[in-house]
DNA sequence: CGGTCTACCTGAAAGC
DNA sequence: TGCTTTCAGGTAGACC
């Protein structure tokens, strides 16, 4: 998927299409995504959208009757084009604009999700989420208080939404090597001062990538179709056998939590 | 409670 | 060449 700097890319990039534009129709093609799409989501149309905002890896679209939520899941992308254009196979949902344009939400494997929150409601998959990266609340002495105890590897740690939102399989890799940490180690046994490097780290990662335009592997595109180019700065994800950019050593792969883990074993101690 | 594992789905790539 | 297996950006929910 799409990790929060592409969803933020997607964000920033759809904005100017859809903030304070009417939604005239929604069209749910494909209802089956991870959750069943609600009807609800078609109270948006003909009322215009006062909002386009960001939560973790969720995007939510605003208007005075409540949110459309939206998750890109692992393949999801958005994507800003005319009406007219001819729907691609997986655009399961589409918003049509009264500017005769259309966002359309493709996804070929459905990991992702619309649904629809009510004014005021806090939808139960945004309750139990941590804090952002990129803000204060996400700070190495809170992250390092919550370490405390912790079994589980740093990788999984940062990668967990209860510590802090956003930071997916990519992003984990890179920030890691960055920070020289090795990603099996204890998050209970990471220092406070390696949490000072980290934290930093992560929230430079993750901005850096968003300048960019996210990462493109395969499935992720920008709203106007065009990749992102971070993936041409990643330092170990997908690099297993290559050499460290630092050290030159060839770099190792693991499996944490069945997810593809690249690291140096030289510099990430 | 904390920790681990499965399940959801399509399609590209690797393996045979 | 073509069939089979593996793997992919996520994460809720089941399970121990």
């Amino acid at each position: 998927m799409p990790e929060l700097p592409e969803v933020e890319v997607s964000r920033l990039g759809i904005t100017p299409h859809v903030l304070n534009q009417t939604v005239t129709k929604v069209n749910i093609h494909n209802a089956s995504m991870r959750w069943p799409v609600p009807d609800d989501v078609y109270q948006l149309q003909g009322l215009k959208v006062t909002s386009v905002e960001r939560r973790a890896k969720y995007l939510l679209l605003g208007c005075e009757l409540g949110s459309v939520i939206l998750h890109l899941g692992m393949s999801g992308n958005l994507r800003v084009v005319s009406a007219d254009e001819p729907l691609k196979k997986h655009d399961h949902i589409e918003f049509i604009l009264a500017s005769g344009k259309a966002l359309r939400l493709n996804d070929a494997r459905r990991f992702g999700a619309c649904l629809w929150q009510a004014p005021g409601e806090c939808h139960t998959l945004l309750t139990k989420l941590g804090p952002e990266p990129l803000t204060d609340e996400f700070a190495a002495k809170r992250v390092y208080e919550h370490s405390r105890n912790k079994k589980v590897p740093i990788k999984q740690f940062i990668m967990d939404n209860a510590v802090v939102v956003g930071v997916g399989n990519i992003y984990a890799n890179e920030s890691l090597f960055k920070a020289g940490i090795h990603p099996k180690r204890e998050a209970g046994k990471v220092s406070l001062k390696r949490y000072q490097q980290l934290v930093p780290i992560i929230k430079e990662t993750l901005a850096a990538a968003i300048t960019q335009g996210g990462t493109t592997l395969k499935d992720f595109a920008q709203s106007d179709g065009k990749p992102g180019y971070f993936a041409q700065q990643l330092l170990v994800y997908g690099r297993k056998g290559e050499p460290c950019v630092t050290c030159k050593e060839p770099l190792k792969e693991i499996r944490l939590g069945q997810r593809s883990t690249v690291y140096c074993s030289n510099c990430q101690k």
